[in-house]
DNA sequence: GTCTATAGGTGGATAGAC
DNA sequence: GTCTATCCACCTATAGAC
């Protein structure tokens, strides 16, 4: 009668990286259920359509990256510090060979179910909102500068990581992410 | 027999567009066959995979693209004002709802037949190329500003512009990309 | 919860008439 | 060059047995 949260934790875990590497129009249920070696059927009691699956796994992807920024701020007062931690959140994705779920998403936004855009969406801008608090922190601590207001600053960083993760994932060079997201650290002074 | 260029030059315009709105992936010979009132069947005469339409679509678009840089170089020889215009193509395509060509296809380079892969990357060669001339030049005459490599300052650009562009995109907000792009330049001097 | 079986649709692609 | 007709693989999704 109940869902297996286990097999319901699975399926999300194979999908997410399905997502990641080829996105949400370039993987089907036939493609988790080989993974998993259980039937597309089965697949289908623990999420009803494949548009409800891609919003869990939006909800999670966005819960368990809110709760790394948390452990940040758990680990670091300093604002460089958070800064760098934040862009070595994006590199180990790119390390691992996988885009941004919510980049891979944006890139496809023309074609998602609409629950799925703003979900996409509110990912995007709970990042920024977590960005602009250390962007103001560091700004009254002197240790991060930067021109225009921290929102402005906040939506460049996550584009431009977004952007150069993107671009170096498809190169299959992870280090050419990394010569990026550290000229932008550069830039913020962090 | 022969293939009228005209027709071909058609199939290839919505097709464009629909890549760039909807990605590789997103869309079927049959949403071309429908927007112009053909069969799939005829389509298939002037490009006889969707593989095929789709290298041939990243070559036409790397021709303009580089045809539309020529044309920078010949309007004007400040390397501020270069960089300027090359963002400013950049704006265009967010103004008319459209990802970069391939942006979008680095978006789904996981799932791009390896010739495709490889015309999207030269793409993006070609561009960082003509980047480094403009930012040499713009070092040389003390009128742009960079740390590193003219390389690596033409690989953030281009990553952070097509990183910018494809979020903008999915807010459905060009001003968000022009917010983005501005701040690029000025970091740049230009 | 997972299975078999299948519906109903769409994907890219081809043969052959006109 | 474009058409009709068709193939076959694959897609998401459902019904009902176990």
């Amino acid at each position: 009668m109940a869902a297996n949260p286990d097999t319901a934790q699975r399926i999300l875990d194979i999908a997410e990286r399905l997502v990641q590497t080829r996105g949400f129009n370039g993987f089907s249920y036939a493609d988790i259920a080989q993974a998993m070696e259980v039937t597309k059927a089965s697949l289908h009691y623990h999420f009803r359509s494949k548009a409800e699956l891609g919003k869990r796994l939006i909800e999670r992807y966005e819960k368990n990256f809110l709760a790394a920024l948390g452990r940040i701020e758990e680990q670091t007062d300093d604002a460089r510090e958070r800064l760098r931690r934040y862009a070595g959140i994006y590199a180990s994705v790119v390390k691992d060979n996988r885009m941004c779920l919510c980049g891979m998403l944006a890139a496809e936004s023309g074609t998602l179910p609409e629950e799925m855009r703003d979900d996409m969406r509110h990912f995007f801008d709970e990042n920024e909102r977590w960005l602009v608090g250390v962007l103001k922190e560091g700004k009254r601590a002197k240790t991060l500068t930067f021109k225009g207001t921290p929102s402005d600053a906040a939506r460049a960083l996550v584009g431009s990581l977004e952007g150069a993760m993107m671009i170096a994932r498809s190169y299959g060079d992870p280090a050419r992410f990394t010569a990026v997201s550290d000229r932008l650290l550069a830039d913020l002074g962090a």
